[in-house]
DNA sequence: CGGTCTCTTGACGGAGTTCAAAGCTAGTGG
DNA sequence: CCACTAGCTTTGAACTCCGTCAAGAGACCG
């Protein structure tokens, strides 16, 4: 069942009872998601947060010159969503979509708040990870404003090494911030020196 | 007295019955910093959370090859520290210091923990806090990988309004993720052009 | 005052971008 | 199962934003 995943994640923070897990299991419902189809596009209101069990998601913005750029990779056992959108319950500045054939579990921003009152120690569980999720973006922005391109690759490169093996280049030149063309062009450099 | 603004921000979010605020009040210990003091500096293990009642301290690791790349300012009413040194109680990667004399308070992450089993509620509380903080970062991280220097600051000077006053310029180029030499010659240029 | 720190200015250099074109890969439909 | 197309990757030349280095001018503090 495609929620073991979720319910294993959030017991590795806090324990639940059958009553909670119970809980859980109604909140939840569970979709598939075509590569390259869309959960949500700027402009909309985000009213689920999701998190994925099989495949990847990514969430990117686009700026005026119509380039993406890539907040973040969904592999899965990952949360995913344009976080103020979702809160705030106003448009989203973010676009999310699969980057290959995917599932997911979503719960609506009715539910999670139901599940907080319902469910205390949840509140502990996302503290965690919002936490935690502050510690990587904070870390990639310090790596941004003190690291060239050819770092910040190879700390992608040795931070999510599944990853890179199943995302077209491109995506990761988004990620790092470089174009694809410098990406391309620093990679074979690389291997010429070396 | 000085835990005013602590409280008044903790009720924004939730109630606290006098029992609640007299723990708050114990756990919390008063300290001036001068300017140019540490908190933290890398190597250390942080083990206090810090709020600023007073002046305005800032966050920033050092790179390789010698340059401060500032994380974030925290004037009255903010929280800063190194999340992950904190939280996982390892040593520190970033400095904190204090910009001018200030006036802090600090609690010892036992005595957070502690605060977490008796007021369970500071969950939700510290939940939003880094929910927040999460999406200023992500909002930060974007406008680094897709807009020019000129409009970061542009962008900077619209969001800390009061802050921009304050600082020189130096930090304000550090944070925004230029040379003082660049940022000196940008605001003169578009001085001219405009 | 004298020294340190910040800001300014200029010439030069380099990391990364832009634009364009060609080769390659992979999905898609017939 | 092949053919075709669309998207991904590569490559090169010109260009730009921003960094580096260096030197001087203010500004602030003891």
């Amino acid at each position: 069942m495609s929620a073991e995943l979720l319910l294993q994640s959030i017991q590795n923070h806090i324990s639940l009872s059958e009553t909670d897990v119970l809980a859980l299991g109604k909140s939840f419902r569970a979709r598939k998601l075509r590569k390259k189809h869309f959960i949500l596009q700027e402009g909309e209101v985000l009213n689920h947060a999701i998190f994925v069990t099989q495949g990847c998601l990514r969430s990117y913005s686009v700026d005026k010159n119509g380039f993406e750029h890539i907040l973040q990779f969904a592999p899965p056992g990952w949360w995913i969503s344009d976080m103020k959108s979702f809160k705030r319950q106003e448009p989203a500045t973010l676009y999310i979509d699969a980057i290959e054939d995917s599932e997911i579990l979503m719960i609506s921003k009715a539910d999670l708040d139901q599940l907080y009152l319902a469910i205390p120690k949840l509140e502990h569980f996302f503290r965690v990870l919002a936490e935690n999720a502050l510690i990587t973006f904070q870390h990639r922005l310090i790596d941004n404003l003190s690291l060239p391109a050819k770092d910040r690759y190879a700390n992608f490169c040795s931070t999510y090494p599944t990853l890179i093996q199943l995302l077209p280049q491109k995506y990761v030149a988004s990620y790092i911030g470089v174009t694809p063309e410098f990406l391309s062009k620093m990679l074979h450099q690389s291997a010429r020196k070396s």
